[in-house]
DNA sequence: TCTGTGACATACCCAGCGTATGTCCTAAAC
DNA sequence: GTTTAGGACATACGCTGGGTATGTCACAGA
């Protein structure tokens, strides 16, 4: 897989690597708009030619640092719901998995504070499409064709479902870390029960 | 009430108020990021110097505009609140309406959509609070206290139950006008069979 | 050793917000 | 009727920050 590389190309990755971890930084703490490639190129010791020559722009930049964060959580919660037995059980371990990784804050902060505002609703949704959302369009159909749920425009189920989710990782993401587990705790009964409350048979 | 104007004071309202209705058909059509004051200006024949005159600043100005279309709209809603005989037919009766006025495009663009880009979640949500929240808040209280709900944390319920309307308001707001009668029918038979699933008693 | 190219740095342009200052005109005071 | 104060803008400027065009240097291959 890793051929040799030259040194040119590891140091250049390297570089690039450290851009995005300080962009992952700058992004968590001042937000998108906030933070300049002024100063992200600053952390590293470099100047803004370095971020354009690895980047397309600053949203671009943006858009690594949240794939790269979304990518990982999605991962797991994906290996949470190929490990469950039956519908439910995915669809809810899914879900503790997700909210456990609201509460860290990095991720909490940039993939549903910041992402929004830095991309807009559409290319976020875009993005989301291609992570989240087919989890969750897929966990509720699941749920419909063999969990007993009610059998709805799955749609509009998934995105309700999804904003659900929005506001459990906008809230965490927010939160003191004193109220985090309550907060966690919370959201999570509350939206099982409303799922189950769905359900017919 | 009206008392005699004085004909500076007249026009200078006028003035306030044409740069209001510019506004807001700028930042619907194009959203906030897009319009530049020197546009808004321009389309009323003045300068930015009238904007800055009546308004402390662009955030500013989209704050007039957002707030002048969320009154109208809570206005509306609590109305039809206060003609509902019982909590259920009000908070179903306040949805119908809500999800009415998110067919409005200039509503729904200005106040779901670009609002929380323009004001960043928190001065939003500050908004909100003054708005849509303090009556959601109630409407669930008042379900709880009376209508069978079942009792959760109100603060987390309520934000789940403004999560939903927001997925709702979003998905009409960019919606094709064809598909806005359907999907106001989706969101709304949804969310209440939602919210019927948690009643109790 | 020579040349090409990748990995940056430097320098510049431009949009757009905010602000400081200037100007005109009205309304009130004298 | 003249003066004066202040409101309602217009004009001009500074500054931040993203994007781009160009320059430079080191390394890799011939």
């Amino acid at each position: 897989m890793s051929t040799v590389r030259s040194r040119r190309e590891q140091y250049s990755q390297a570089t690039k690597t450290a851009l995005l971890e300080a962009a992952t930084r700058r992004f968590a703490e001042h937000g998108f708009a906030g933070t300049s490639l002024e100063d992200v190129a600053a952390d590293i010791q470099a100047t803004r030619g370095a971020v354009y020559h690895h980047f397309a722009g600053k949203k671009a930049l943006f858009e690594a640092v949240f794939e790269q964060l979304e990518a990982a959580a999605i991962d797991e919660c994906v290996d949470v719901v190929e490990a469950a037995t039956d519908p439910w059980q995915a669809a809810f371990d899914a879900l503790d998995t997700f909210l456990g990784h609201c509460c860290d804050p990095v991720y909490g902060k940039i993939v549903w504070h910041e992402a929004p505002l830095a991309l807009g609703w559409l290319r976020w949704r875009e993005w989301e499409e291609q992570f989240a959302y087919g989890l969750i369009h897929e966990l509720i159909g699941a749920l419909m064709d063999h969990g007993g749920l009610e059998r709805r425009p799955l749609e509009t189920v998934s995105r309700i479902a999804f904003s659900m989710l929005s506001a459990a990782g906008l809230a965490l993401s927010e939160a003191a870390e004193a109220d985090k587990p309550r907060l966690r705790e919370e959201y999570g009964t509350t939206i099982r029960r409303i799922m189950t409350g769905l359900r017919v048979s």
